[in-house]
DNA sequence: CGGCGGCTTGAAAGGCATCAACATAAGTGG
DNA sequence: CCACTTATGTTGATGCCTTTCAAGCCGCCG
């Protein structure tokens, strides 16, 4: 689908994906932390000073509103660098949170920067990493709550699959946390997905989501992917 | 409020604020554009050569559903590049139009990208302005159509005006503009301004909005400033 | 086994979209 | 400069989608 993927393959030796590059990175990140589901990473407003590669799992940015409603603002899976929001105002923008059982890899932001100057290939990959992070979650714009869920589930096959045809995985967060990221309520998650079951697009088995249709759910989508 | 605006003051010579190290981008740059209003600046999938200053004027990035309603994914106004996006997928993401007449300079990647390479302060500050970028926009996840006109409005007022105590400026676009970038209908975005009107908060005269009421509008955006 | 969180399904309420009509502003050509 | 045309903004009425509230079921973990 793009050059992303290709790359990935390029170092069996770390789960870095394209952002390892001759191991320089695996050394900056060697310091890794263990993180229980539930458990938070940095909370909003902290000082800022790693970013983390996640190796397993999955961390969720998020923050309560007044009332008291969770907003969750990007997900972080297996192979995504997490907290380059962070460097703006060198303090983590958002908590962060494990959906689950989660390993993560510190990088010192002071150290990582030294690296990209001196490493030029390096440069280019963390530009085009952070880039392809300013694409995330354009679905979110779409209208109604069908697009949203349909463009959702596409978006993590994409990214919790290791190869292009894969076409199920493994839902690591609650109807909850989708609703939260999907700005929709937990009630119109489960609707929606029951719809997508009745219609023979996908089908649930306890957290294992298949993907029978996926040109149908991109249609449904309106073409955000594909 | 925090180290961009003391440091956009640095150079009187161009209006790169922060983005103007010694004046090598000024070099990279030189090439200008001037775009009339709704005039096309690059469409999508075209494949990525530049980036954009904006100089003057204000660019909307864009894309219109299956149905044919328009959705604006970012805004862009001066002193803001605009394209780092495309370096992904080395294809715009989005169609970029100009909601005003508009001047950006051209800045092509491979220039852009080699001089970063020689300029390590120059890096930090390319790394600090795309991590800004990543947290724009956050406040599109609220969810009534005051809290997200609000915190627009504060959003407008601080990346328009160029000192801190100001409390209007030129609306650079059309509430059918807003809506899409927003989420909303124009008739929504209409009565919601006709709203914060009545209760004092804010006025309208042509295309300058006044604030009066910074601190009232922050508190319907849920504290997304301030 | 009990309790709690997560998921499902129904009914009701509410906010925003849509449609429509009109008012006003902006742009165009004579 | 004015008349005409088009785009933009305003306001009201209606309907729909999603939220909210409520009840029940299921699965997981202590």
């Amino acid at each position: 689908m793009n050059s992303l993927h290709f790359e990935q393959s390029q170092c069996p030796r770390c789960s870095f994906g394209v952002f390892c590059l001759n191991s320089e990175i695996i050394e900056l990140g060697r310091r890794k932390r263990h993180l229980k589901k539930g458990a938070i990473l940095h909370s909003r407003g902290e000082p800022f000073k790693y970013l983390y590669a996640v190796k397993q799992g999955a961390i969720k940015t998020c923050d309560t509103d007044v009332i008291g409603n969770e907003l969750i603002y990007s997900l972080y899976f297996k192979n995504e660098i997490c907290g380059y929001d962070a460097i703006y105002k060198q303090q983590y923008f958002y908590t962060a949170v494990a959906l689950v059982d989660t390993e993560v890899c510190e990088i010192a932001y002071p150290e990582f920067l030294e690296l990209l100057k001196k490493k030029p290939n390096l440069l280019s990959r963390v530009l085009l990493l952070m880039s392809q992070q300013l694409t995330w979650g354009s679905y979110l714009k779409s209208a109604t709550a069908q697009q949203r869920v349909a463009a959702f589930l596409l978006d993590l096959l994409q990214r919790l699959s290791t190869d292009h045809s894969a076409s199920s995985f493994l839902l690591p967060m609650t109807y909850r946390d989708i609703g939260n990221y999907l700005n929709l309520a937990t009630e119109t998650i489960s609707r929606t997905l029951s719809q997508l079951k009745k219609d023979q697009l996908i089908s649930i088995e306890n957290k294992t989501i298949y993907l029978f249709e996926k040109e149908a759910l991109n249609d449904l989508a309106e073409g955000f992917f594909f």
